[in-house]
RNA sequence: GCGGGUGUAGCUCAAUGGUAGAGCCACAGCCUUCCAAGCUGAAGACGAGGGUUCGAUUCCCUUCACCCGCUCCA
């Protein structure tokens, strides 16, 4: 399937436009339609059901490590400035960039690293941005810039440790990564990757805050509220659903990577020594709730993060991905993490921004040995009454994409079949074949054709069904017509009155995908339609 | 942010330094008893800003957006 296929049947269709787009468009910003905004909200609702509202805390659930509850929450979009000082993502978001005049390459400033080396008089500072066998890449760099050969390698003069570029007064001496000359690189430049704003008419820099870039820290700072309010025992989750705003530098591939952004996400606080068990029951349930969904096929799959691949606070990761479209051959874009992130979190709360100590965590000071940025100092521990046993629990975040996950299941659900017309030859016929669940519009309602009393009965059917569903009314042109509209926008039954409806007071229904008819009475298409929307 | 490409109706595509044309879709009506039939009618566009020109959709500059590649991806 083509990407600008899907594009355009969404633009075409109402369910996604691009930003403003009469004054142009804005880059990384989209709009959902009237049939986008009715299918996110299938995708928000279900989602909300099935972790949240839907979860029995009475009974265990399938490869469940034991019983557990579930809380909702819905944080504010901008909060106290200190919460993302303390998350980490004020100091990693302020990245500073540098960009090489010759190599047209862009490199994060701190992530270049490099040295000093000498040649028959000559210093510079060959740089890679290489991690592993650092010192093996350097030296091929230089041999290359010095024009030298491997066996030579020895006549090479090191000097001083390796060193980020950061850590240099100036980059005029420096060879970068791409480089063939030294000096090619820029100042470094800042980018705001969090999106800023002032609290108060009259704000100056002092009341600067930030759009949230997740929805994890307003569960993370709220952990005691919910605790003191309502009886939850660990272990449970707290889930989210709500606006995330990044800055992105390359907001690309239509509704993919986007500066404002949806999430679904769920803190699962637990016991340390439990947190492993519980880490692979969400790893394995989030997943499984997209196959429930739909995404059934090899384009979707889960994978564990490599080591090194792991964020500065996780102890095992794994990503639901999604073979989109737009993406090369072969690779996948990710939909949700699961995150196993230890006491990061709460701690970071307590204490202050927290950084990697060998296996631990330790507060980050500043020069003068002081926290360089300091916690609420708030207790936020858990007191377990049956085993008198006080400790900070343990984090399991599911993190899923709203967006994302409605761009998935659009992909998934676009297919184009052949399907015979009034003469028997085969059409082309593009339809969506959503989870019935998921369909903007559950069922239409046609009169087969504009007299006898048809449109009536089918008036009256509409408005029955509409108590209950999204349901859409039709009498326009041919029948055959109706059908192919309803199937390119992913309605998965259509209910037709005719002739007979009149004698034996039933109608048709006709499934989108098998294009199957059957005749139900009237009175039994709720019932009818509620056992197949489930 | 860099390099390359592209911007004409909802979509696909024309033409033009001097009134922008068609097909499909959608709309109204007629016809029609189950999978995009037919007839009639009406409606709809030069991404934005500036410059050159008597006159710019066309030439030039800037900008915005989209696509491809690089970069980035917490």
């Amino acid at each position: 399937m083509q990407m600008e296929q899907l594009v355009a049947l969404c633009k075409r269709r109402g369910f996604l436009f691009q930003s403003s787009e009469i004054y142009g468009g804005l880059n990384g910003f989209w709009d959902y339609g009237p049939l986008g905004v009715l299918l996110k909200k299938n995708v928000k609702d279900a989602w909300w059901h099935d972790m949240v509202t839907g979860h029995n805390e009475m009974t265990q659930q399938l490869d469940a490590p034991g019983l557990y509850e579930m809380a909702g929450l819905d944080c504010t979009i901008i909060m106290h400035p200190q919460i993302w000082k303390c998350s980490g993502h004020y100091d990693l978001f302020h990245d500073y960039m540098v960009d090489c005049r010759e190599s047209k390459k862009r490199y994060r400033y701190d992530h270049v690293k490099g040295r000093n080396v000498t040649y028959q008089g000559k210093t510079i500072f060959a740089t890679t941005m290489e991690t592993e066998n650092t010192q093996d890449a350097l030296e091929q760099a230089a041999l290359k810039f010095f024009g030298i050969r491997k066996k030579d390698a020895n006549s090479l003069v090191w000097d001083g440790q390796i060193l980020s570029i950061s850590q240099l007064a100036d980059l005029s001496n420096v060879l970068a990564p791409d480089a063939k000359t030294v000096g090619t690189l820029t100042e470094p430049r800042e980018f705001n990757l969090m999106f800023k704003t002032v609290i108060g008419a009259l704000g100056d820099e002092d009341d600067s805050a930030f759009l949230r870039p997740e929805t994890a820290q307003g569960i993370f700072v709220n952990f005691k509220n919910v605790c003191d309010s309502t009886r939850v025992k660990i272990p449970f989750g707290i889930a989210q659903i709500g606006k995330s705003f990044r800055n992105e530098i390359t907001p690309r591939n239509f509704t993919f990577r986007s500066r404002e952004f949806e999430q679904m996400e769920i803190e699962f606080f637990c016991h340390p020594s439990e947190s492993e068990k519980w880490y692979k029951y969400w790893r394995n349930r989030r997943f499984k709730w997209y196959t429930d969904l739909g995404l059934a096929g090899d384009r979707l799959r889960l994978r564990d993060h490599d080591e090194n691949e792991l964020s500065h606070y996780s102890c095992g990761t794994a990503d639901v991905e999604y073979q989109y479209p737009f993406l090369p051959q072969g690779e996948f874009g990710e939909l949700e993490g699961i995150a196993h992130r230890g006491n990061f979190d709460l701690r970071s709360h307590i204490e202050g921004k927290l950084v990697r100590d060998g296996n631990g965590l330790t507060l980050e000071l500043d020069a003068n040995g002081q926290p360089k940025h300091r916690g609420s100092g708030k207790d936020l521990s858990y007191y377990d009454e049956a085993t008198r046993e006080r400790f900070i629990p343990h984090v399991i975040e599911p993190s899923a994409g709203a967006d994302r996950a409605t761009l998935a299941f659009l992909c998934e659900a676009y297919h184009v079949d052949q399907v015979p017309n009034d003469k028997g030859e085969p059409n082309e016929r593009v339809s969506l074949k959503f989870h019935p669940r998921l369909a903007p519009i559950k069922a239409a309602v046609f009169p087969l054709v504009k007299k006898d009393g048809m449109p009536e009965i089918a008036i009256e059917i509409y408005g029955e069904l509409k108590k209950d569903f999204s349901v859409f009314y039709d009498d326009k042109g041919a029948v055959g017509r109706r059908y192919r509209r309803q199937d390119e926008i992913g309605t998965p039954y259509c209910i037709t009155v005719d002739g007979q409806t009149t004698q034996d007071g039933t109608v048709t229904i006709r499934d989108r995908d098998s294009l199957e008819q059957w005749r139900v009475k009237k009175e039994k298409i709720i019932d009818e339609l509620r056992e197949r929307l489930r």
